[in-house]
DNA sequence: ACACTGACCACTG
DNA sequence: CCAGTGGCCAGTG
């Protein structure tokens, strides 16, 4: 990073994901990890929004963690932060929680590849 | 160069 | 069902 060419990485890729999250979706870290990597990796999308934080092309605001909690709003500029530009895409927020989350979720795997990443239950 | 940490998730017991 | 633990990649002390 602070050398002014970034090489390949999960940071470049997951901010390249973020970019595409479509304004009124919201993501997650575990999908981005996923689709780059393994869910595993969910920790480094996160780090990678930290690291992009200064980016405004990279929109954080909209990758939540799995149940739909903003739990990266203490990394933003403000509390508030992270929720007033989710109202603004009109994306409803209660309690720090993301309004019908399972509608607004856009995941990379199904919308980029075409493929359920989560099978129905048996 | 080694060890630890971090906006998380899934699997085990 | 709740608690514990491993694991992923990169950056920092």
């Amino acid at each position: 990073m602070s050398k002014s060419k970034q090489k390949d990485g999960f940071f470049k890729d997951a901010q390249d994901v973020a970019r595409l999250i479509p304004k009124g979706r919201v993501s997650t870290y575990g999908a981005i990890a996923n689709y780059l990597s393994s869910a595993k990796a969910a920790r480094m999308v996160g780090w990678a929004m930290n690291a992009a934080s200064n980016d405004a092309s990279v929109p954080a605001h909209r990758v939540v963690n799995r149940i739909g909690m903003l739990s990266g709003k203490n990394h933003f500029e403000t509390l508030s932060r992270m929720e007033e530009l989710l109202l603004k895409e009109d994306t409803k927020v209660k309690d720090g929680q993301i309004v019908d989350f399972e509608k607004l979720f856009w995941d990379p795997i199904l919308e980029l590849t075409g493929v359920d990443p989560y099978p129905k239950k048996s």
